[in-house]
RNA sequence: UGGGCUAUCGCCAAAUGGUAAGGCAACGGACUCUGACUCCGUCAUUUCAAGGUUCGAAUCCUUGUAGCCCAGCCA
């Protein structure tokens, strides 16, 4: 036998700079190992934005053989809370960003982090000023004007080590007095005009309890959490670079040894579509949306409870790119990786949402059959089911047409089509209310024609999904569209938020399939347009099911020009 | 009018001085037990603009233009 010669074509993926720079520094020699870290500070849930940082770093990770952690930001406890680290954890690791365990607090180096304040005191890098925060930002100067000095500046190194650790002690009110970098109050870059780096705030931390009433701020206690980790390529979004001489400048005077290097990229965007904390929290909050986990958003869980799955937004991730340039993805790219992983793996199921009485003349009243159905017709392993059919079916409304267009192929008078995995059938009739709604559709079937096949091998044009009237389940479906307007884009002139008020579509007359595993425990269905698939996985219920033809409730049949 | 960053197809995005990859979307056509999927084809003589250097420029230089970020004791 001639050995089968698969010749896979060789995806030629181009290194994105990040990469580039890691390669580089591997290179050179600059680090033995690499060492990324996703750093979420806990005060929201996830969103399809830092998936992209977490794959992203947890990518880079594994394919330079390095480590990856996940540490919590938290060195400001007005805003975090346990809720919150809870899940991120479950998020990052239903994504599959691995951290083994290197599961870090930026409160866990709070002792390390108050050492290094003190080194840069004692190396006249840091003093205690005494301004309150209207003074200090007056004192900062504006972005054209150069800042001037804080009167406490130059105040001894004994004086302030007194005071800093009298801050610590808690001798002091909130707002009162702050450590601060000495560093350069001309500086053009704002971020260098000493930095606050120490704030009192006589404050509950949800781990630290009441240990510490100094806390770090972002600019120092960042750069020492990475170092501390043997972080080597700390990667953030672009609105840190000009932090970066900062984040140079503390573990420059830090000494540490081998210091971490910030990379920024550009963050993630999808087109009509809420990312960004504040807003979907104003969602929540205003109860437009049912929850962090409404499918109507882009969260984690959301993205979860609506039937994406980890390989997808993986695929999506990595499909969008990593660069500098501010960009917004189109919405039908993540939609395309959905589909793209289900339509495989996933039996595929029938279910008629705007549904429309067939009945089958010459099928015996009273009759039903069970009829053989593949689950997937692209999977065989997935395998197959029974299928209940009888006299009275439900089928599409929108697959009846009284007057048909051009190339319509589905059912009209006198026209044959096959309904799926059944019969042949030729539409004879139909019955209208007195309104000129349809309300039934009459046909006889071809008893020949069992499993959907003609034995005289002739061939219909048209193929139609359905459900037996009296064994379908009825279902409530609800629809869910993106909760921008797509057409009008995410943003009012005013800068207001451009609500698609027909973001949510509850359909009360769907029929679904009855027998297939899991349907007893639905008590509602979720169909997501633009994709033939729907679910809620809430509640440990079965994950993703795919139906027939969802998709064609938003495109369906476009006229012949 | 300070500083930092970015500009390549409708949307992402490669190309690292050698003659504009790829994906999504769109559009044709073939196939089809759904009009989906699959397959096959089309889709940037040109890279924000204008000059310059070069045998050769998306890449280098000059001058513009547009967009994003920064004046928290947030991250």
């Amino acid at each position: 036998m001639e050995p089968e010669i698969v010749s896979k074509e060789k995806e030629v993926v181009s290194k994105n700079f990040i990469e580039q720079i890691i390669e580089k520094d591997l290179a050179e020699g600059a680090y033995d190992k690499i060492c990324t870290r996703f750093p979420p500070e806990p005060n929201g849930y996830l969103h399809i934005g830092h998936a992209k940082s977490i794959l992203l770093n947890y990518g880079l990770s594994q394919e330079y053989h390095g480590q990856f952690n996940l540490r919590f930001d938290d060195t400001n406890p007005t805003k975090e809370k346990l809720e919150f680290v809870e899940s991120i954890e479950a998020d990052v690791r239903w994504l599959g960003a691995d951290w083994e365990d290197r599961l870090f607090f930026a409160s866990d180096y709070f002792d390390q982090m108050y050492e290094a304040a003190v080194k840069l005191i004692k190396k006249g890098k840091a003093y205690v000023c005494d301004l309150t925060a209207d003074q200090i930002r007056e004192y900062r100067g504006t972005l054209t004007e150069p800042g001037k000095d804080s009167p406490y500046r130059n105040r001894s190194v004994e004086e302030n080590l007194d005071l800093f650790e009298r801050m610590k002690n808690g001798e002091f009110e909130d707002g009162t007095r702050v450590l601060r970098a000495k560093i350069d109050m001309a500086s053009p870059n704002i971020n260098m005009r000493d930095p606050v780096i120490y704030r009192v705030a006589h404050m509950e931390h949800h781990r630290t309890g009441d240990k510490w009433c100094i806390y770090p701020m972002y600019d120092f206690a960042h750069p020492i959490e990475d170092a501390i980790e043997g972080v080597t390529h700390s990667i953030c979004t672009l609105e840190f670079e000009d932090h970066r001489p900062l984040y140079d400048w503390v573990v420059r005077e830090l000494e540490y040894s081998h210091p971490p290097k910030q990379i920024e990229f550009a963050k993630l965007y999808l087109t009509n579509v809420v990312t960004g904390k504040r807003y979907i929290k104003k969602l929540v909050e205003e109860g437009i949306v049912d929850g962090w986990d409404d499918p109507r958003l882009v969260s984690i869980a959301a993205l979860r409870r609506r039937g994406f799955t980890p390989e997808s937004i993986r695929r999506f991730v990595e499909l969008c790119g990593v660069s500098k340039a501010n960009s917004s993805v189109d919405y039908a790219m993540l939609e395309y990786c959905i589909r793209e992983d289900l339509k495989l793996k996933k039996p595929r199921m029938m279910a008629v949402l705007d549904p429309v009485k067939l009945v089958i003349d010459n099928y015996p009243e009273g009759e039903i059959e069970y009829l053989d159905a593949p689950n997937n017709l692209e999977n065989e392993s997935l395998g197959s089911r029974k299928i209940p059919f009888g006299r009275e079916l439900y089928i599409e409304r929108e697959d009846f047409m009284e007057i048909p267009p051009r190339k319509y192929f589905r059912m009209f008078p006198g026209n044959e089509v096959r309904l799926m995995n059944a019969y042949l059938v030729t539409c004879t009739g139909f019955e209208k209310d007195e309104d000129g709604n349809i309300t039934v559709v009459h046909c006889t079937y071809d008893p020949q024609t069992r499993g959907g096949n003609a034995p005289d091998g002739r061939k219909v044009k048209g193929t139609i999904h359905w459900v037996c009237a009296e064994k379908a389940l009825k279902a409530e479906c609800r629809l869910y569209e993106n909760i921008i307007d797509e057409e009008k884009g995410v943003y009012n002139e005013d800068g207001s938020l451009n609500l698609n008020p027909n973001s949510l579509t509850v359909l009360k007359n769907c029929y679904v399939e009855s027998n297939f595993a899991g349907a007893e425990a639905y008590d509602s269905f979720q169909f997501v347009r633009n994709g033939f698939f729907c679910v809620d996985s809430r509640d440990s219920r079965p994950d993703a099911l795919v139906f027939n033809r969802i998709v064609s409730l938003k495109s369906s049949f476009k006229l012949p020009k």
